[in-house]
DNA sequence: TTCCATAGTTAGGTAGCCTAACTATCACCC
DNA sequence: GGGTGATAGTTAGGCTACCTAACTATGGAA
């Protein structure tokens, strides 16, 4: 009755469609995040790693599941915009280090706060128990995001 | 101490700012299931709405979050890869009535069954808790979604 | 010091999204 | 019954963001 040890294959191929079905829709939150002349979605979640170091083209490539002239072109538009900058990697002149400007800082700040303020105000109409629920399974998706073939490659070393 | 009557501001922010990072890296997730001569995600979205029934361009739109425009070119490439049909809609004849073929039904449930096989294959590497959390957690994802505004808009009617 | 591997860039292509402007039909109403 | 405004789609033109293939430059090791 009760299969202790885990899920039958069918059960997991039915959460798997659920979960799909549901993380469609949800683009579409994240896309109704968006605004006017603020960032795009991809620039927000590039300049989000970056805030937390510099990167190598390499590196954001890795870390976004892109390939690396999808990360040169995403990194030039940045580096137009004046949010982000571009030096030589000081180990290893093949390489370029991009990090943040200034600039760069203060309209992520900017474009993460309005977006979390809007997405607050939906969680908000949620029920407090809805909330402990995605609270809780936060982290699991993140266990289950951080099993992605090809963006757990090592570093370089 | 424990505000029973739900949560602060501040909460409510800082688990919009962690599900919203989720989310993002959740993107890659579905990138991760795409394949080579594949559908895409987005066409297999589409499909998979079609599947219910027969849907007018602005119904795609609509349920998609998109403007009518992209839908229509949507509708055109999946047209010409087979996968759909438009005939005019017999009750309105500015209308345009899409609707899956019989290719593409079987495509839609091949990508549908392979993408699902990868991920529930993953699902399995996560402990039963996890499982059973994000069980719990795909309604109420669901009903954050059905929140997003302009996608609530009525049918027609 | 020669040669292969690695890091990025460049070139060219596609999907998918947008706004603005146009066409065709519907629905009302005088 | 013939305007007239609203509605449904399409067309045109533009942008982001992804891709593969081919090239350049540097690093590293034989």
């Amino acid at each position: 009755m009760e299969p202790v040890q885990g899920a039958s294959q069918k059960e997991l191929v039915a959460l798997a469609a659920k979960y799909r079905e549901s993380l469609r829709h949800a683009v579409y939150l994240t896309r109704s995040l968006d605004a006017e002349g603020d960032l795009t979605t991809a620039q927000v979640s590039t300049l989000n790693m970056l805030a937390e170091a510099p990167l190598r083209i390499g590196g954001i490539a890795r870390r976004s599941g892109i390939k690396v002239p999808s990360a040169t072109e995403q990194v030039i538009r940045l580096e137009a915009a004046g949010l982000v900058l571009r030096r030589p990697d000081p180990d290893d002149a093949r390489g370029v280090l991009v990090q943040l400007t200034e600039r760069g800082a203060q309209e992520l700040a900017a474009a993460n706060q309005r977006r979390n303020a809007i997405l607050a105000e939906r969680l908000a109409a949620l029920s407090p128990d809805d909330r402990t629920v995605l609270e809780a399974a936060v982290p699991v998706i993140d266990r289950l995001n951080s099993l992605i073939p090809e963006m757990t490659k090592p570093e370089k070393k």
